[in-house]
DNA sequence: CGGAATCTTGACCAAGTTCAAGCGGTGTGG
DNA sequence: CCACACCGCTTGAACTTGGTCAAGATTCCG
């Protein structure tokens, strides 16, 4: 089977995947204000969280400032795990943020539901790759609200918790480009904006077929 | 630890990496022509495979015919596991290639090690995405050239198997856009070239701080 | 109400793409 | 052995997209 000859949808993977491998073992819940850090890069990787509610950017920085958004993660999906002993990465609560935190016995015990979790996130980090690489900037914002509303199982109205910073740090643009292509997609009737943080997609398919 | 007070060298691991974890099962070796088609998309994930000689590349295809390459796999390295049932890309023999069959029991048997291989290819996705997100394009093509070096240990002599249209559609560029970058890089004296494939490494610490 | 973020819009600029032509090595046939 | 065509790579010129800089609009909150 081609990708040509593939609907969209099928580039983005609702977030039950990640959810139902979650790990069972014991775990407590911390909770996290806006913008507080869960992880610095250089730190000792022993936890992996999973959101209950909020939302969760990692990130990295370039020495010169540039910031890369690798991942956004939302109510039921797990981060953290990573190669090696170090994180390589920044996490970072969006907004207040409560989450699960499962220790390193956890994580030794279950390395079959690890597998599926980082394989996961190895799909996820490869079609981020693949919009990034070849996309441009109306169709990154395209597939980029597609993908959020498809993680939380294809609700039509969008709260986004990330700032347009965050979004631009995402998909490798500006805000003021994030901005532009926000405004082309209202343009177009493609979605509908209540305030810059309220989304709402008027024509799935339309958004879809901009994205391939 | 902050990432701008690390050396580049950092953001590059050696392939030993993902050589080390290989599964000890019972496997078989196969042969592929320069340009065979090794999987493709829609194929059942049931192998994983390790390169003996030769060199792979990983990529998709969107409808217009753009196409992303996510990786290159040179000897040593292992490739072919994917979240899901199917494949997501497609797996092309560069040169003739020879490659390690393992089955899908080998790996069911050892998720332990293949977690090490994925969370390894989620981190060289990952860097992957902060390089096509954030990096103009001589510093994409200095950080590819030390990631090809690095791979296998930091050799300054690079033979690349890959054409200049592997390399732009691996770092989301044009064959026009990477040539000229390469001209740079060698006007500059970081490096030099014997002919188009030939590439030696002049000065690695120049070119490292290029890319940060 | 005032002030600070955050977001949007406009005008200009630069990096990269597109289109087109030329170069250099290789392989084939007369 | 040379002529020629082919392929991959390089180079140049015009164009386009997105970035930069600056100014305004909107929202959030004290």
């Amino acid at each position: 089977m081609y990708a040509a000859s593939q609907p969209a949808e099928q580039s983005f993977q609702p977030s039950d995947s990640v959810t139902s491998a979650s790990i069972p073992g014991p775990h407590l819940v911390a909770t996290y204000k806006s913008g507080r850090e869960i992880y610095a890069e250089g730190d000792a990787v022993e936890k992996c969280y999973q959101v209950a509610t909020g939302a969760v950017r990692v990130y990295r920085l370039l020495s010169d400032g540039r910031r890369q958004v690798v991942s956004f993660h939302l109510a039921g999906e797990m981060f953290g795990f990573e190669a090696g002993v170090e994180h390589r990465f920044f996490a970072e609560a969006i907004t207040e943020t409560r989450l699960a935190v499962f220790g390193r016995r956890s994580i030794q015990e279950y390395s079959r539901e690890l597998l599926a979790l980082a394989l996961t996130g190895l799909a996820r980090a490869q079609q981020h790759l693949l919009v990034v690489g070849r996309q441009c900037a109306v169709e990154r914002i395209a597939a980029f609200l597609l993908d959020l509303s498809n993680r939380q199982g294809g609700v039509r109205q969008l709260r986004l918790p990330m700032s347009r910073q965050d979004i631009a740090d995402y998909l490798g643009l500006t805000i003021e480009t994030v901005s532009r292509a926000m405004t082309k997609l209202k343009e177009r009737r493609l979605i509908a904006l209540r305030d810059a943080r309220t989304v709402e997609i008027m024509r799935p398919d339309a958004l879809c077929s901009l994205c391939n």
